[in-house]
DNA sequence: AATTAGCACTCTCGTTGTGAGAGTGCTAAT
DNA sequence: ATTAGCACTCTCACAACGAGAGTGCTAATT
């Protein structure tokens, strides 16, 4: 990848910031009237044809503007993009709509999606958290008919998992509180391994209940487990580049179908970031559905305890700059969030 | 509104069908080849004249042929469709699906969901059943940290639900389980009703655990409590009607902005229906987001204890019969897994 | 050697025009 | 009451065309 020289940066800079304000090919004529440019237009189109040739921008016709490419907009955002924070009141306006709003896990995530959404004007995607090696806070079994248990599952971020099963024989309430009350107090705090580990339990019952105990605590490594928050959907419709339906099914449809979103994530967030922040342009060549999407994710919570992803999608034309700033904002706000709620 | 002559009531029947399969208008000299018809088409222009003028057809231009109107679908499915059951491999193919699908209320809605969506080639709609005046089956305190509690509720239905909330004072587990367990001896198989009634207890940590329990218990009947399930958004968006992203932005607005949904749900569910199968044509001139679509909602569950709503959001030009037909019978497996869920 | 003015050329896009096709309403005949 | 016939209307697809924006290239300038 050959270097670029500073004008050149400079052009692609103007050139990105431009087609993510108006959508529109760039020409070399706007260009030296529209920012008052120390050289010539012809000037301008000579660099532009050998940035056109390195694969930076691409015309969408013979004499048409330029465009940013797939690369162009990765050159940019690698190099270009200017780390800004976000300004001191647009953060004030969204820390407080999280202490304002009512307190638990859940309404954070839906709010979390929301402001991304409309920070954005894209469709956010947030996932609840979930935990990694997490420990069993407290274990109730409640018995719903006959053989049938209802097993529910605090663990200690506060997460709660519900599961019914059915046990060989029908048992009474009293002996599974029992059961329950002896679980608890030997393996609260353990994790799921931990439980393997000193399980030495003859009773037939109590081995079944830990058995689907640990396989419960066990799901959380599983990434479709968790409730996933999308919002502003229309957000993405509404760009001029989707403007036929068409062009809008892909992305729609990747969103919907949470294999393809858990894929995509998974996938993503295992790559080298950027401050935290990582940025998938165009598909990079793996998801055809994402051809003029770009992603934009973050982890948040607690490394290794309970964790989550949040993130945009929108299309590639993106003011990579503002939504990176917002999603790790968010991103850190939902950290700390979680946090408080974690400490003990 | 005028009565329909047999012969006018065949015809509205051919253009209806013939504009759900084609999406385009219907003109008389096509229906008299198209389908043999035992009269000219001067005779069918008559007839197709009176009828536009009645209201229930309409010509998106002079000399373009008749597009059922509003009025003319809603007289088509009170009068004129044709109560089919779903055929027989049909509805094997969706009840193995719920047998097969794992256990458990939220793989169940979510499983309706996508199949709806996929039977009717329809966005679907399928909210969490919620209780309406049900008991407590058991509660559970924990304490999180200082004063912080977080509540875990199970309902008789197997609902559960959780609240995390602040104490006057710090509070140790033990005590917390002391309440708990007086609590439960009290007022398990009680509503929030009796819950109030019956309330005459001093401590002050015991009386605000109770309003916390009860206002958790009247949450219920908010409709907004409940998850909703949406699925086969792209479906909608891949209609023809909505090929320009601008027609389809509303629906899909509807569908992601929970409050107008609820909306639609809660005041449409009120209204009779013919079958337990409700239907909302175009809005009805209440929506003006909904002004080309159709919603066909029914409720499951078990009445006055245990409901939630299922349904379908599709273009007005839908084959009504079959998303009747579809809605029912996946509205009635739901309702059946719920019960037997509920049984004890 | 880099920059720039100038110029011929290209391609899109909106407008206009045209003809085929489908459908209509109306009138007169059956 | 129905139908054949006819003149008329309106859309749609396609072609023609000019304006506008942008390009690449060459030759002159710094």
């Amino acid at each position: 990848m050959a270097e670029l020289s500073e004008r050149q940066k400079l052009l692609l800079t103007l050139i990105v910031h431009e087609h993510t304000r108006t959508a529109l090919p760039i020409g070399s004529k706007s260009m030296v009237q529209g920012y008052n440019l120390p050289f010539s237009s012809a000037t301008i189109r000579n660099e532009l044809a050998t940035m056109t040739e390195m694969g930076y921008l691409r015309q969408p016709h013979t004499s048409a503007g330029r465009v940013p490419t797939e690369e162009g907009y990765r050159f940019f955002v690698s190099n270009l993009v200017q780390q800004t924070n976000l300004p001191a009141n647009t953060r004030n306006t969204i820390s407080h709509q999280f202490y304002q709003s009512p307190q638990g896990l859940e309404n954070w995530l839906k709010l979390a999606a929301s402001v991304l959404a409309k920070q954005s004007q894209a469709a956010s995607i947030v996932t609840a958290p979930h935990t990694q090696n997490v420990a069993l806070k407290h274990l109730e079994l409640l018995s719903t008919r006959a053989a049938q248990v209802l097993m529910v599952l605090v663990l200690v971020g506060g997460e709660i998992r519900q599961r019914i099963f059915n046990l060989d024989e029908a048992t009474s309430q009293e002996r599974l509180s029992q059961i329950a009350s002896r679980v608890n107090a030997r393996y609260q705090g353990s994790t799921a391994q931990q439980i393997s580990a000193e399980t030495e339990e003859e009773d037939p019952l109590e081995l079944s209940v830990l058995s689907h105990l640990r396989d419960e605590m066990e799901r959380s490594g599983n990434l479709l487990t968790g409730a996933v928050y999308l919002d502003g959907l229309t957000n993405v419709l509404a760009e001029p580049e989707f403007a036929q339906s068409e062009q809008a099914l892909s992305p729609m449809r990747l969103l919907e179908e949470r294999t393809l979103l858990n894929d995509v994530i998974s996938r993503t967030v295992m790559t080298e970031a950027v401050g935290g922040v990582q940025v998938l342009i165009g598909g990079e060549g793996t998801w055809e559905e994402l051809r003029d999407c770009s992603v934009i994710l973050t982890r948040y919570g607690i490394p290794d305890q309970i964790t989550g992803t949040i993130g945009v999608l929108g299309p590639m034309r993106m003011p990579y700059g503002h939504t990176i700033s917002t999603v790790r904002y968010v991103g850190g706000l939902l950290s700390d969030l979680v946090s408080d709620t974690l400490a003990e």
